[in-house]
RNA sequence: UCCUCAUUAGCUCAGUUGGUUAGAGCACCUGACUGUUAAUCAGGGGGUCCUAGGUUCAAGUCCUAGAUGAGGAGCCA
């Protein structure tokens, strides 16, 4: 025996055989009785649902079954038995139990009733240990690992993009600095300005707002890879949706033209979701009783309804046509604001959509640039409930294009060097998208705050934990 | 960042047109109960009504400012 010799929960509710001695560890979910027998539900994360505990107080004494209060944890050795009770099939006679932690219930802030959402986040370190909690993080897990297994099995190579980097070129939002220099005392240049020469890296240094462009790198050598990994937005970003940091999941293939790229992603999508039926029923079927009762009608849905696909321009016809009082008006050029996106995908077409060649305008100077010299091969799937789940182009190839486009929106041509030469050396037509992982969560866990399907959230003027 | 709403016991909330000593459920403590299922039953303790000003004979309630949280918007994934 070593102390990590126990049985998990799932495989003792699962598949234990009655009669036979096991050891359960767990926390304590609640403890209850009479004088003569304590029942204790015990969960160890395995699993959504509990083991019952059944101890004799003739046996091991009230004051020490007092002991035993919710968020303890606890070891039982006893033996597997039928219950006679109808909400499980399993239990454990306790012969043995060792308390190793108590939770003095005067001071733990997790009891047996429910709590709110909001209360919850402000005890992050413990929430963990609520059903809900349990059911969200395995299958934040479940999902982790779909991803990385749906792209193994694809071919694909996962390429570790660089955290901190030096180009803030990408343009997809606001960055954290990374320094070394002594805020209180920086260096300065003669004009005044901090001077960056003489930090860590020689140069100005941030976070990495995206993997994409050292995607491109990878895909342009090796034809097929993602990356997985976190990314960072310093935007003021007050809402459900938005996270200063977040993992992102961003293939990048050559060879594929933005209907490939669009097979890709409706074919992933689906995948995960399948995945998540098929792996997390039991956490699913919790969270569709306790928050959603829509949730896995919903994913059963979408995961065998075909995407709609149509341009932008077909979209702005039938949003011109539509009855309503805009808040922003709509016409050809405007990007499109999140009362559009949801009036197409819950009102007009009622399924997952995907809206191609938008305006050059609105989109980003790396996108491939369609022969009409107004749009870009661009491509953004919007999800019911969660709006833009995924956006992705197909990407410039064309050494010429690409250097006239990123000077017309000033972006540095020289500092983006290393982005240039693998078009001026062997460039490929290819493609790629970004999928928020924790956007994808919200759709799979029917959870409506961002912040509650990541463990530890950052966001403005939140960074405990 | 803008708009709106909220903040009352450890938690979830009620609190009427401003009016006596601010309530409930759960949790906690004590007791009862021969197998419970968010166990049940009886009793008990527990409050800077977010903070600071102001109006008023009187403020949990009205006004001003601030803090914190949430929803919507913008930005985006």
């Amino acid at each position: 025996m070593t102390l990590k010799s126990r049985t998990k929960i799932t495989a003792l509710l699962k598949d234990g055989a009655v009669g036979s001695d096991v050891t359960a560890k767990g926390w304590v979910r609640t403890r209850r009785g009479n004088k003569n027998v304590a029942f204790i539900a015990l969960n160890d994360g395995s699993t959504i649902h509990n083991i019952q505990v059944v101890a004799d107080v003739a046996v091991f004494g009230d004051d020490f079954l007092k002991r035993i209060t919710t968020g303890a944890c606890i070891r039982v050795d006893g033996k597997l038995v039928e219950s006679p009770g109808a909400q499980q099939p399993v239990e454990i006679q306790a012969k043995d139990i060792e308390i190793y932690g108590e939770a003095d219930p005067a001071q733990y802030p997790l009891q047996k009733k429910g709590h709110s959402l909001e209360f919850l986040r402000e005890i992050a370190h413990l929430r963990p240990r609520t059903n809900t909690f349990g059911a969200v993080l395995r299958i934040r897990h479940a999902m982790a690992y779909a991803i990385h297994k749906f792209y193994n099995d694809k071919g694909f190579v996962y390429l570790h993009t660089p955290l901190i980097t030096a180009s803030d070129a990408e343009g997809a939002g606001a960055m954290f600095r990374v320094t070394t220099l002594d805020m209180d005392n920086p260096p300065r240049a003669e004009d005044g300005k901090v001077n960056y020469d003489e930090d860590f890296f020689g140069k100005e240094a941030h976070l990495t707002v995206s993997g994409q462009l050292e995607g491109e790198l990878g895909a342009l050598a090796l034809s097929e890879v993602y990356t997985f990994g976190p990314t960072f937005r310093a935007e003021n970003s007050n809402t459900p949706r938005h996270l200063a940091e977040f993992w992102m999941i961003e293939p990048e293939i050559a060879f594929y033209d933005i209907n490939d790229n669009m097979d890709l992603a409706e074919e992933f999508l689906k995948y995960l979701i399948n995945y998540a039926l098929e792996h997390c029923a039991d956490d699913l079927e919790f969270l569709n009783k306790m928050w959603d009762k829509e949730l896995i009608e919903r994913l059963k849905l979408v995961a065998k309804t075909k995407f709609e696909r149509l341009t932008y321009t077909k979209a702005i016809e039938i949003l011109e046509k539509v009855d309503a009082k805009w808040e922003f008006p709509v016409y050809w050029g405007v990007d499109l604001h999140s009362e559009h996106e949801r009036y197409l995908v819950e009102k007009h077409f009622k399924k997952p959509v995907i809206l191609t060649d938008y305006p050059n305008e609105i989109k980003a100077f790396y996108m491939k640039q369609n022969d009409d010299g107004k749009t870009v091969r661009a491509m953004d799937v919007l999800f019911p409930k969660i709006g833009e789940i995924i956006g992705g182009s197909q990407r410039e190839e064309n050494l010429e294009k690409l250097t006239q486009r990123m000077e017309k929106m000033n972006i540095p041509t020289d500092e983006m060097w290393w982005y240039l030469e693998t078009r001026r050396f062997g460039t490929a037509p290819h493609s790629g998208f970004g999928l928020g992982f924790e956007r994808l969560l919200l759709f799979v866990t029917g959870m409506t705050n961002i912040r509650d399907v990541i463990p530890f959230p950052r966001t403005p003027n939140s960074c405990e934990f």
